[in-house]
DNA sequence: CGCCGATAGTTGAACGCTCAACAAAACCGG
DNA sequence: CCGGTTTTGTTGAGCGTTCAACTATCGGCG
């Protein structure tokens, strides 16, 4: 390690708190919206999408943690929330004792279908509206670029 | 409202996904950065930055608030837990008898000196990096679009 | 088989954020 | 100057996340 820090230039600098201004002012939004009209937090209907796409509608709790991009802890948590809505429901794994199988329960289908419509709405007023096609091609690479970048590295 | 709903496509699909993980791997990182060898989340760091960039190293809390994108209410319990790590003071304001002035100390100063070399070492590692120069304008443009965006109909 | 390190998942405490309610002072029209 | 509205900032409860510690099971090697 170096003794000298590169600080960001001016361009930088403006670069990272435009995006730090406009990826927290998205998700805040979103994350608003979905609690006003679904009871949920973003992070929890990202599990139920997942779930709904899901062979059955069941996932071990590790796949759906890997898929959600969340530590087994947070998971673990929102399961148990999510189970206490009634959303999903928790079964042993028959293939390994240690393992847990979420299902997504009627309910949480049911809970999902109807925030469903309103969310996508929310993501296509706040951001694809706001973009134009190339925008959003460029926004795709950078963000798997990114994505790939930070998981090669970064544990969970 | 119409009655049916746009789907996201596949493309649009897959850049919203794209984004949601890479800006959530990223910002978790950092986070986690910072919160291991400077004691603070990012959102305190952010405060820590505002202030000493002020004449004075000083700030109402209401333009702090306004500068840092976060609600009043949070940004008066950060700065309590700022108030009781040392690292900022609160004065009443001179001429507004409701206001209060969030000031930083030399200690605070001095621990964001410290934790500032890391912190932007981990932005060049985990965001500019990963981009071309070209990804990096885009990703400027973009942030700035969409930020405009949504600070002219979202409120806090 | 028997042990030992990896893996799956949970738990509780600490912490940060949201939301709604609130107090106090400032502003403003009449 | 008076009364209502707006602005400023704080507070407490409830919730979600993190982190570290823990249990239980699995897998593999000797």
């Amino acid at each position: 390690m170096g003794v000298m820090t590169r600080w960001l230039d001016p361009d930088e600098q403006r670069t990272w708190r435009a995006f730090l201004t406009a990826s927290r002012a998205l998700m805040e939004t979103l994350d608003r919206e979905l609690q006003h009209d679904a009871g949920m937090p973003h992070a929890y209907y990202e599990i139920l999408v997942r779930l709904s796409e899901a062979p059955d509608r069941r996932l071990r709790m590790s796949e759906l943690a890997e898929l959600t991009g969340s530590s087994r802890s947070r998971l673990s948590h929102a399961a148990a929330r999510l189970e206490t809505s009634g959303w999903i429901r928790r079964e042993d794994c028959p293939t390994d004792r240690r393992g847990q199988v979420a299902v997504l329960t009627d309910e949480g289908f049911a809970t999902l279908a109807a925030a469903a419509p309103g969310h996508v709405e929310g993501v296509r007023r706040h951001l694809f509206d706001a973009l134009s096609p190339a925008q959003v091609d460029q926004l795709r690479r950078i963000s798997e670029t990114l994505a790939d970048h930070l998981t090669d590295s970064g544990p969970n």
